[in-house]
DNA sequence: GAACTTACCTAG
DNA sequence: TTAGCTAGGTAAGTTC
């Protein structure tokens, strides 16, 4: 569908005029290099497919007798007999979740009434789907026991509970009798805040079902009367973590781990591998050694096309669907073993690909359906399919009342519904999306990844210097595979549709590659090595990763570290409170520096404070409980912030060990992949230290997060704290060092520095001792701090321009002395998407003149040439619009006319020449 | 027209 | 029911 996202304006490094030029008249003459890109794949299976008595470039006009039974090749593998006595079951989990059921006889947990179960699908190393129902494990909470209790009054306080939920319940519509299944005792401590280990009496009370956990918590909090004892408030502990998080910390699960199912221990039902048993009985293996590996998952990549009313967008109600083109790939191969398109009225062949053609709509979509149902598809992926295709679709089919058609997920009998979704937060200010429910498929839509990561800075290596303009397929696919969409004009599609077989042709090959791009960009990102070792290495569900926070992967690891030292997480009730203060910003030396500048930069800042000084909630200490406690002032330190922490001799921190973990896997992964000759494990192999750096960066934003499920503002503000202290340190070190009285050539100057880096201007004319003096430097500054803070030489700048704070750019030498990487630029009209293309490459240009050319009088030269050209409408109207399609739905303004804005930037970039 | 506020985007 | 953090530049609008 091309409307959703029209290309709003040229992007950096666009395609030539002359090429596309090229491609339009390539549509009239020949096949489009997409074309013969598609009938390559299908050279290689020529054999197989006559095995099959089916041509790969069939058109196939089905009418009314679709069957999936024509295409042996959607189906999976025949999944061999399983004896469950004698044989495991071994499968790698790829989606959670849970659903209320009746127990069954024989598993473990309560007999009675609806029963909550886990399902966790997953495909084994065969290709076979399962589905298997984890009994027995109930959701439950915790709260301090009152004083004086004894387990004589555990009976009471439940019945007391029961009676108190029950009769809060509105309605009961599952006529549940028994609300509370049991209330027993146990040592805990809380996290939050340093007691001197002194484990209490913690009531852990467990509930029939994951929805009644809030009015306990709720009535509780309210306070109780039971027994002898006086009402009191409650403060409730876990009762805030999602029912499957509680399974998996509990039982070890991580998300995308293997699980194993021993012989005897299970039970077999339904068609390929649907499986009960008890949650004690399953296995789950770390991720590690073999455990690593990627079942042969199936991705199915796809487009819709609607044929549209002229200029209106299409409306689900009015305009119909004419094609659908998928694409499947199993994970790990290079090549879609499928490639159809459906579509409405006939449509010529394609080589490489097969055409269902359809006569009624209805058929189309229903005949979808069911191709989709047969190829069972584990992920899910295309270029917004989660807010354009999917939901065109089921409101398609409900307009046309397609019944059958809303069964998209694993679990036969689930409609799949379509629901509004509202985001929120600081970061990314109000969001709208829809959700689509699929049980047991993930959905991985493209746009939704890049959306994400542009932030997150997944992707960092592949983005490098300038992030992207425009969130289009289109550009999106240009800017990672220097490939573009096919060339057809969205205008056109309903002409296309209306014409004959050769122009539904045309469309299809569009539509074929609107497909194949999302699974070239999945393949070409990693995207699902990546997400799965993110899933590994927090412990979550791999859907949560493109649908929750960030939050939800530290809650995860957290859980788990606590659970080992009997820790439990109280519920803190969130409200936004005073922001506090962050990072110091260097006052910069502004101006032109023709010489080598160094840049030394703490590496991991953030985590390496909460290591080096042990910040965690666990080790956060009361000023008033330092004389409770008998500390002495060798057991804790004072933060620059003058927050109290006890030192890892009195108790380690969660926190840190969390990071330690994080960064020491980090570094084997790094060690394995240097030794790694497979490119396939490699790519695992970085994933996971990409992951794991990732992981370790988000711990802080949690502590600082206000509005989360677990602030302590002691440790973020003592972080920052930390951090600004460092950072002036470093400075007076080197000034204080490199000084001509000290036998060097010049005294060294701190020229500018952000948060964890400094420039140094050493007064050296080369770069190579700029290198040596650096790397030097930053060893001896790092003996000054706390392991495993370590200050480390990055690269030299030379020349470096000096703009202002967060403003600055240079050529940046890092490997060699000799040649530069880059010219980095930072925070300038050119990395920044809030100007038209004609000022960020003006100011672009005008860089490359002073900084390469060394060649100012040139920059001021060009930029009055293109002012001129400005004025006397020399310039593409292209050049001076602004596109912004950071909103999924492509939004785009034009008409910003850039003469005001280039005439002051540039007598800026005058200014600039004139201090040089 | 200075002083302040807001929107947007970036650095780290 | 859901949401990582702060610092800071620049343009544009608003107030006095």
């Amino acid at each position: 569908m091309d409307f959703k996202r029209r290309n709003g304006g040229p992007f950096v490094g666009g395609v030539s005029q002359a090429k596309r030029g090229k491609m339009a008249t390539e549509w009239e003459d020949s096949p489009s290099h997409f074309e013969e890109e598609l009938s390559m794949f299908d050279e290689g299976e020529m054999d197989m497919e006559e095995m099959e008595g089916q041509a790969g470039h069939d058109v196939i006009p089905v009418g009314d007798l679709f069957s999936a039974d024509l295409n042996p090749r959607w189906k999976r593998p025949n999944a061999p007999t399983l004896d469950s006595s004698s044989e495991t079951l071994v499968f790698q989990q790829i989606d959670l979740d849970y659903y209320l059921g009746e127990s069954l006889a024989g598993m473990p947990g309560q007999l009675q009434g609806k029963v909550p179960i886990i399902r966790m699908f997953g495909v084994t190393d065969g290709g076979n789907s399962v589905c298997c129902h984890v009994h027995g494990f109930a959701p439950y909470f915790y709260v301090p026991a009152p004083n004086g209790f004894t387990s004589e009054y555990l009976g009471e306080f439940k019945r007391e509970l029961n009676t108190a939920v029950l009769k809060d319940m509105r309605s009961n519509k599952d006529n549940i009798s028994v609300t509370v299944l049991a209330v027993d005792i146990t040592r805990k401590e809380s996290m939050y805040g340093y007691h001197g280990k002194r484990s209490l009496d913690f009531l852990r009370i467990t509930m029939a079902m994951p929805r009644l956990i809030a009015p306990a918590k709720r009535l509780l909090e309210q306070g109780l009367k039971f027994g002898p004892f006086p009402i009191q408030s409650y403060q409730s502990y876990e009762a805030n973590i999602d029912f499957e998080i509680r399974f998996m910390v509990d039982s070890d699960v991580v998300g995308c781990c293997w699980i194993e199912l021993p012989k005897g221990k299970y039970r077999a039902s339904l068609c390929q591998y649907e499986v009960d048993v008890g949650w004690t009985d399953m296995i789950s293996h770390p991720a590690e050694g073999d455990w690593q590996r990627i079942a042969p998952l199936r991705v199915l990549s796809f487009d819709i096309e609607c044929a549209g009313r002229k200029g209106i967008f299409p409306e689900a109600d009015k305009d119909p669907v004419i094609q659908i083109a998928s694409m499947v790939q199993r994970q790990g191969e290079t090549e879609p073993f499928i490639r159809t398109v459906f579509t409405l009225q006939s449509c010529a062949s394609i080589v490489g690909s097969q055409i269902l053609c359809f006569t009624q709509e209805k058929q189309l979509l229903q005949s979808w359906a069911e191709f989709l149902r047969t190829v069972d598809p584990d992920i899910i992926t295309g270029y917004n399919i989660q807010n354009f295709d999917f939901p065109y679709l089921l409101n398609r089919a409900a307009a046309l009342k397609v019944n059958l058609f809303p069964y998209l997920g694993r679990v036969r009998g689930i409609k799949s519904v379509l629901r509004d979704l509202n985001f929120q937060s600081k970061q990314m200010g109000r969001r709208e999306n829809k959700t689509i429910n699929m049980e047991g498929r993930v959905q991985f839509d493209l746009l939704q990844v890049i959306f994400l990561n542009s932030g997150l800075k997944l992707f960092t290596v592949l983005l490098r210097d300038y992030k992207l303009r425009s969130y289009t397929l289109n550009a999106v696919s240009f800017h990672f595979l220097q490939e573009q969409k096919e060339d057809v004009q969205h205008s056109i599609i309903t002409d296309l549709q209306n014409g004959n077989e050769q122009t539904r042709r045309r469309l299809a090959v569009y539509c074929l590659k609107d497909a194949y791009l999302p699974l070239r960009l999945l393949q070409k990102l990693m995207c699902v090595i990546n997400y799965m070792e993110m899933a590994r290495v927090t412990g979550v569900p791999l859907t949560y990763l493109l649908s929750r926070g960030q939050q939800i992967k530290v809650v995860s690891q957290l859980l788990r570290q606590a659970m080992k030292q009997d820790l439990v997480m109280p519920v803190v009730k969130t409200e936004g409170g005073e922001d506090y203060t962050g990072a110091t910003v260097i006052e910069p030396e502004k101006g032109y520096y023709s010489l080598p500048i160094a840049t030394l930069d703490f590496s991991s800042l953030y985590p390496s404070i909460m290591m080096a000084h042990n910040l965690c909630y666990t080790t956060l200490l009361q000023k008033s409980s330092v004389e409770k406690l008998g500390l002495s002032p060798d057991d804790f330190i004072k933060t620059p912030t003058g927050d109290l922490f006890v030192k890892n001799s009195v108790r380690k921190g969660l926190l840190p060990e969390i990071l330690e973990n994080l960064l020491s896997a980090r570094k084997r992964a790094k060690a394995e992949l240097k030794k790694e000759t497979d490119p396939f494990k490699k790519q695992v192999l970085d994933g996971r230290q990409l992951a794991l750096k990732i992981s370790a960066n988000s711990v802080y934003g949690f502590t600082g997060a206000q509005v989360g499920k677990l602030p302590c503002l002691e440790i973020s503000q003592s972080v920052t704290g930390f951090g600004r202290q460092m950072i002036e340190r470093t400075k007076q070190l080197v000034e204080s060092k490199y000084t001509i009285s000290n036998g060097y050539t010049a005294d060294a100057k701190v020229i500018y520095g952000d948060t964890d880096s400094v420039m140094v201007k050493l007064g050296v004319a080369t770069v190579k001792e700029a290198m040596t003096i650096g790397k030097e430097a930053a060893e001896w500054v790092s003996s000054h701090f706390t392991p495993p803070i370590k200050l480390e030489f990055e690269k030299v700048y030379y020349p470096y321009l000096l703009i202002n704070k967060k403003r600055y750019a240079g050529l940046y030498f890092s490997t060699s002395a000799d040649t530069h990487d880059k010219m980095d630029c930072k925070g300038i009209e050119t990395v920044r998407r809030d100007n038209c293309p004609l000022v960020a490459n003006l100011i672009n240009t005008c860089l490359q003149k002073i900084l390469i050319d060394r060649d100012p009088q040139g920059a001021v030269a060009h930029a009055k040439e293109v002012i001129s050209d400005l004025l006397c409408n020399r310039i593409d109207i292209s050049q001076l619009v602004i596109t912004k399609e950071l909103t999924r739905t492509a939004q785009e303004y034009a008409g910003k006319q850039a003469h005001v804005e280039l005439a002051e930037r540039s007598v800026c970039l005058f200014f600039c020449c004139c201090i040089i």
